[in-house]
RNA sequence: GCUGUUGUAGCUCAGGGGUAGAGCACUUCCUUGGUAAGGAAGAGGUCGAGAGUUCAAUUCUCUUCAACAGCUCCA
């Protein structure tokens, strides 16, 4: 007998050959059905495999990542397994599970396939899900794997073949569909019960360009009807939450052809906005000890040189610009951090001095690829929240925990509350890519894990994500639709010092080399607004939105009434606006309501007569009237205490 | 940058080889109405741009630009 321990520590004894299959029935049967794979001694495997020694089992559902990855494995074989009925002869590329749902790489010959035949395609995945056939797993040599693939003439994955080592190789069978997988795979697959194909992509073949095109059909599977429904909805919402939707319809921001691709142009209502969050993170960092500079927006392109950018990003930036009578080079700038380091060495620092810290809201100017552009997330000119500190050695640790604090200050004031940390680090074995010395990285890379753990932050690590010039801890934000952002970032960085000899005297009275540490708790101001646009559907907090209150009067009789009351709003720094149109009060509210005001002050006869305000708020309706002091407080609470919207 | 889809009024979109249409928005007039659309009239478009085919192109073909989706990239 073999024992078998539980994630709860429990342990039971089994025949030496059992599944987890077999283990999960012997629980229950409902239990049984639901299984999806295993996780054997940490190795998430087939339910059916064989267990053959002791062993710590977690029985994977849908409820686990690995269950749904493993489901959606299975799904794109299925997939496979209608395409090759409806399409004879089609090729097969890759087929993984992605983070939401699978896809398989086809070559079809040619053929071009429409939405329509989507449609034919998951037909025939209903019709072969019903059969429930199971997957079983064979291994086989190489000579045979070749053999099975060159019957077939399927040059792609004579290729993935060619690159795996002998003995290693795996098929995978289910009904009459057999594919070259290393697993693993669900028991059966009757446990599909929902299926939406969502769309046709082109890719090439190993992701490089200069390959064939391979058509990518995308699809994802449910184990019920509801929950791709659910799913389905989300989409919906998230369709509407757009940013590019609502901001041309907030009219927050904007682009032109005339002025350029990806450049935005902030119209009023978006600048208002933009303008608080610069205040608002303005503040807290004086509050924190930051010195706000200016620099501009251009640089000598010596600047680059020395800092290792133009090396590495040169070929891929806007190109210089002239000087007409010299020809100076210079460059847009792409990053502010040179033009930092040069403000730090206008003057001796001493060891008392530091830590410095700079912090600009800086433009910069990166070229985008064309096709990367996108919305506010991928522009080619944005404003990053970017500050650096200068400090010594010593200090990195207590620097990094003070700015993991701003962050999540900022995070907290705009109700971003779900967020992981993480940690990039280097590349374990290929170390050629960075720049600056081994001990150097070690000490970072350190002091970054510790202040995470300090700071009980939820980390993820990934080795190979780091930055050139060091390692870096970015914050991935889940929004009130469960979708993840990178937004704030910190990066310790222990080469451009050294590229700018920057220097300090130290208590030894001899030269030393301060740390510098990059770090922008928004990341760029276009990218977070379009995040925070998204994350709260458009309906800014108050202390943020552009216009927080609209005055209604019933008919022009009241606007004297209406603008007394503008007045007195706006002495108490409350924006308010005024709808002095001759039309009806449904129609007025109508509209404020779709522009997402968050207060209507509805303004009539005995309003007027009572020196009264009666109040709506959006989305909830009449809140009843009040006097116009207690509308200031109430509406001056809400700002205070940073408010979300509901 | 690569592949595919799309491009018609400020916005959302219909149409289609014989020089264009709806709703909303806008302007004017009437209406002064109490919590999500009052009425009437009007104005507004080289049908993304360039070339070709045709007696005739917004419609067909090619090129180009842009947007969208995906791929590759992201200091």
């Amino acid at each position: 007998m073999i024992n078998i321990t539980f994630p709860d520590g429990a342990v039971r004894q089994y025949e030496p050959g059992v599944s987890a299959l077999d283990i999960a029935k012997s629980i229950s049967e409902g239990l049984a059905r639901k299984v999806l794979a295993a996780k054997v001694n940490g190795q998430v495997i087939d339910a059916t495999r064989p267990i053959t020694t002791d062993a710590t089992l977690q029985l994977l559902t849908w409820v686990d990542t690995d269950g749904k990855a493993t489901m959606w494995h299975s799904s794109a074989h299925l997939m496979a397994e209608a395409l090759e009925a409806l399409y004879p002869g089609v090729k097969f590329g890759i087929g993984p599970a992605i983070e939401t749902g699978f896809y398989y790489d086809i070559d079809l010959g040619g053929r071009a396939i429409g939405d329509e035949d989507l449609k034919k395609i998951e037909a025939k995945m209903q019709e072969l899900a019903k059969q429930n056939s199971s997957f079983t797993r064979k291994d086989v040599s190489k000579a045979d794997a070749l053999a099975y693939f060159t019957e077939k003439n399927d040059e792609y994955k004579l290729e993935l073949i060619n690159d795996l080592q002998d003995g290693t190789i795996t098929f995978y069978s289910q009904g009459n569909f057999t594919d070259l997988c290393r697993g693993p795979h669900i028991p059966g697959t009757g446990a599909i019960k929902a299926i939406k194909l969502m769309s046709i992509a082109g890719a090439y073949w190993r992701g490089n360009e200069k390959n064939k095109m391979l058509t990518r059909i995308y699809g994802v599977t449910f184990p019920s009807q509801k929950e791709l429904d659910e799913y389905l909805t989300l989409l919906e919402e998230a369709k509407k939450r757009d940013h590019r939707k609502l901001g041309k319809e907030l009219e927050l921001f904007t682009f032109s052809e005339n002025v350029g691709l990806g450049l935005p142009l902030w119209l009023p209502k978006g600048a208002m906005l933009r303008e608080r969050l610069v205040q608002f993170l303005q503040r807290a960092q004086i509050e924190s000890g930051y010195l706000p500079v200016v620099t501009p927006h251009i640089g000598n392109k010596k600047l680059y040189v020395t800092s290792g950018h133009y090396e590495k990003y040169g070929k891929d930036s806007f190109q210089p610009i002239h000087t007409p009578e010299e020809g100076e080079e210079f460059m847009l700038k792409p990053m502010n951090c040179p033009h930092h380091c040069e403000i730090y060495k206008s003057s001796p620092k001493s060891y008392k001095d530091l830590p410095v810290r700079f912090a600009e809201f800086g433009t910069v100017y990166r070229y985008e690829q064309h096709g990367e552009l996108h919305g506010l997330t991928r522009v080619r000119g944005f404003t990053q929240d970017d500050a650096h500190l200068f400090c010594r050695p010593d200090q990195v640790k207590e620097e990094f925990i003070k700015v993991i604090d701003l962050v999540l200050h900022v995070f907290k004031s705009l109700n971003f509350t779900d967020y992981t940390a993480q940690i990039s680090l280097r590349d374990q074995e290929d170390r050629s890519k960075y720049i600056g010395t081994d001990e150097n990285w070690n000490l970072a890379e350190q002091a970054i894990i510790e202040s995470a753990a300090e700071k009980g932050l939820k980390t993820v690590v990934e080795y190979g994500e780091a930055a050139f010039y060091g390692p870096k801890l970015d914050f991935m934000v889940k929004d009130a639709l469960g979708r993840k952002w990178q937004l704030g970032t910190i990066q310790v960085d222990y080469n451009l010092p050294e590229r700018f000899e920057l220097e300090y005297i130290g208590a030894d009275n001899l030269k030393h080399r301060p740390v510098m540490i990059h770090r922008a708790p928004f990341g760029s101001l276009e990218r977070f607004i379009a995040v925070l646009i998204e994350h709260c559907a458009g309906k800014f907090p108050l202390w943020l939105t552009p216009t927080q209150v609209k005055i209604l009067p019933i008919s022009d009789k009241f606007l004297p009434y209406a603008e007394k009351v503008a007045g007195l709003l706006k002495n108490a720094e409350i924006r308010a606006e005024i709808d002095e149109r001759s039309e009806k009060i449904g129609k007025k509210i109508r509209e404020a309501e779709l522009a997402k005001i968050p207060y209507m002050l509805v303004i009539g006869e005995k309003e007027a007569n009572e020196e009264l305000v009666s109040v709506r708020r959006q989305a909830k309706g009449d809140l009843g009237a009040m006097d116009i002091p207690a509308f200031v407080s109430l509406v001056q609470e809400e700002v205070v205490n940073r408010k979300p919207f509901e």
